[in-house]
DNA sequence: GCGACAG
DNA sequence: ATCTTGTCGC
């Protein structure tokens, strides 16, 4: 007798997931804006035509970190930052459990669900600090499709995003530890560079700085009650 | 066959 | 992402 052949481990399934979101993918980059389509003005003292209320001021920060005792436990963080004074307006949390796995070239699939709530009830709530700009911890279009986390935020929320890595893919330690700065949508990579050296009081710029202390703390202060476990 | 592979 | 101690320096 033959036995029926074992099913590797979900392999049918991831499989069939893995090209699901790649045709997700390549249909949310049509939609991508790759230069400056923002109604705020960035500098605009002195400026001809200078429109007060218009000029940028909050500027978001997304990003998410996990429980060391469970993985699939996470709290997902979204700051709003004085651009100028890069002090903290406004913070959120979302602990929620991930179901969707990492997978490299796929982050967002995993990470963009809880951020885009966090984006979503500060809307829908009209909160006077909606961010007119949103840093995000991990890549735009530096990716293998051209369309990594910021990207994908960008485009669901229709909000200007910036790509913050800390680790590009395919590259090599530099001598000194850099930060990978890539377009999300409707940002040039000029202003993209320009917004995040002024936002940058460390290595990593303010917005998502602070999100992930900030993060960080909450989750700790969560496993310290034995919330989580 | 082995290493690499955002968070 | 997270597991992990101390240490050097401002």
């Amino acid at each position: 007798m033959e036995e029926a052949p074992e099913e590797p481990l979900q392999s049918r399934d991831s499989w069939r997931d893995h090209q699901t979101w790649i045709t997700t993918q390549d249909i949310l980059r049509e939609k991508l804006i790759t230069d400056d389509s923002f109604s705020w003005k960035l500098s605009s003292e002195g400026e001809p035509g200078y429109k007060k209320g218009e000029e940028l001021r909050y500027v978001g920060g997304v990003d998410i970190s996990f429980s060391k005792d469970d993985p699939s436990k996470a709290c997902g963080t979204l700051v709003v930052l004085d651009f100028h004074t890069l002090q903290v307006l406004y913070q959120d949390f979302s602990f929620v459990t991930l179901q969707v796995p990492y997978v490299p070239g796929f982050l967002a699939f995993r990470e963009a669900p809880v951020l885009q709530q966090l984006l979503e009830k500060m809307k829908r709530s009209d909160n006077p600090f909606y961010p007119q700009l949103l840093m995000v911890d991990g890549n735009g279009i530096l990716h293998p499709r051209g369309f990594g986390l910021a990207c994908h935020i960008g485009v669901e929320a229709n909000l200007p995003t910036i790509g913050i890595g800390k680790n590009a893919m395919r590259s090599t330690q530099g001598s000194i530890k850099p930060i990978f700065i890539s377009i999300g949508h409707m940002i040039s990579l000029q202003t993209a560079i320009m917004i995040v050296q002024k936002t940058c009081k460390f290595r990593v710029p303010e917005p998502i700085r602070q999100a992930d202390i900030r993060s960080r703390d909450y989750i700790r202060k969560l496993e310290m009650n034995g919330k989580v476990t």
